[in-house]
DNA sequence: AAAATAAGTCAACAGCTGTTGATTTACTTC
DNA sequence: GAAGTAAATCAACAGCTGTTGACTTATTTT
C-alpha cells in the first residue's frame, strides 16, 4: 500500500460529504444554472452520476448546501434587540467566529442564485423562514417587520456589492477595523430609528 | 389585405427593436444564464437566428440591452448632495417619472445576472463606471467614494429584497407612500452622515 | 471461503444551448 | 417590369445539460 497515492476507500459519507464541500465551493462563486454538476463532481474528484444518486439531483444537491440541520436558527446568536446592529456590523466585515463567518456565506450563495426558476423557490422560503421570521420576533414591536426588512436589505446590498459587484473598498484605504464596524453599525441603527 | 392578421413588414430595425425590448423583460425577471434565445425569439416572435446576426449573439444582446446611448448619465438628475437621499427614496418606491423608473429597472437587470460569469464583467464595468463614477464625484469630499458604495449599498439591497427574494411589504400595510418615501429618505441620509 | 450487499464506474440517453450556412422571400432601385 | 439587395427562414451543427440503467468492483456478512 502506497500511502502518497491517494487510494480511495469506499467511504459513501465520505464522497456525500466531499460532493456538498464542492458544491458548496462551486455556488459560493457562480450562480446554480452556470454550475454544471461535472464542475462539482470534477472538484469533488468523484463520478457526476454519484451527484443525482446521493442528492437525487441538482436541485436536491442545492437544497442540501443550503440546509442547516446543525445550527438550528440563523439568528439565534443576537439576544436582545440592542445586539442586533453591532452584530450585523461584524457580520458585513467578516469579523468574528467561524460560525458568522459560515453565516454570511449562506447569504452569498443565496444572493447568487436568487434569480435562477428552479433555485429561487427554495431561497426564498428560506429567506422568509429563517431569516427575516427569527429576526421579526427579535426586533419586536409595531413595525417590526418593516425594520427586519430594512436591516436585511442593507445586509444583503453590502453582500451583493462587495462580494458580487466586486466592490471591495468599503472599509476604505487608511480605516481599521473596527472605525469600518462601528461605521456600520450606526448605519444598522439607523435603520431600526428611522 | 386584411388588417386584423398581424402581416409582417420586413422593417429591419422595428424587429431589431423587437428582440431588444423582448430580451429586457426577459432578463428583469429571470438571470442571463437561465434565459434561451429562443424565449426571446419567441416573445418577439422572430426566427431564433436573427438575434445572433442583429447582436452577434447573446453576450452583445445583453450588452446592449444595458447600454444607454440616448440617456448620457444614469445620475444625472440629482444635482446636489441634499437632494441625493430624496432621489433615491423616490427611486426604490416607484414614485417618479418613467425615466426614473427605467433606471430602478436597469438596477434590477444587473442584480439578477451579477452571478453569471458571461455577463458578469459587463455589468461590474457598468455599476464602477455609470453609478459609482458620477455618485462619487457628486458627493465629493474626503470619504465620497465609500458614500457612495453605501448608498448604492442600500439602494441595491432594497431592489434585491423587493424584486427578487419578493419580499414587498416594504411600505407595510397601513402606511402610505409619502411616509414610506420619507422613511428611505431618512435611511439614505444616514449612510452619508454615519 | 462463499454469498450478499453496498459503492463506484461507464456509456448512453434525450433535450436543450448558441451559432452558422445556405436558401427563399419581400422590398427597393433602375 | 427586371435586376439587385436586404430581410427573414429553415435546417443542421457541435457541445453541453442533467439523468438513468446496466455493469464492475470492493467491502461486509454468513
Amino acid at each position: 500500500m502506497d500511502p502518497t497515492t491517494s487510494i480511495k476507500k469506499r467511504d459513501a459519507v465520505a464522497t456525500r460529504a466531499a460532493i456538498l464541500a464542492a458544491a458548496r465551493q462551486r455556488f459560493l462563486s457562480e450562480s446554480y444554472d452556470s454550475v454544471g454538476l461535472r464542475d462539482i463532481a470534477g472538484d469533488a474528484r468523484v463520478d457526476v452520476a454519484l451527484i443525482s444518486r446521493y442528492f437525487g439531483g441538482k436541485e436536491g444537491l442545492f437544497r442540501d448546501v443550503l440546509s442547516h440541520d446543525d445550527k438550528p436558527d440563523l439568528f439565534r446568536e443576537p439576544r436582545t434587540i440592542a445586539e442586533v446592529p453591532g452584530f450585523l456590523a461584524q457580520l458585513v466585515v467578516e469579523d468574528g467566529s467561524d460560525d458568522r463567518q459560515l453565516r454570511m456565506e449562506m447569504f452569498i450563495i443565496m444572493l447568487r442564485s436568487a434569480s435562477s426558476p428552479k433555485a429561487g423557490q427554495v431561497i426564498r422560503d428560506l429567506v422568509h423562514l429563517d431569516v427575516l421570521g427569527p429576526l421579526t420576533e427579535l426586533i419586536g414591536g409595531d413595525q417590526a417587520e418593516l425594520r427586519a426588512n430594512m436591516l436585511l436589505a442593507i445586509l444583503m446590498g453590502i453582500g451583493v456589492l462587495s462580494t458580487i459587484m466586486m466592490v471591495d473598498n468599503f472599509g476604505g484605504t487608511s480605516t481599521d477595523r473596527d472605525e469600518c464596524i462601528e461605521r456600520f453599525r450606526c448605519l444598522f441603527e439607523a435603520a431600526l430609528t428611522c
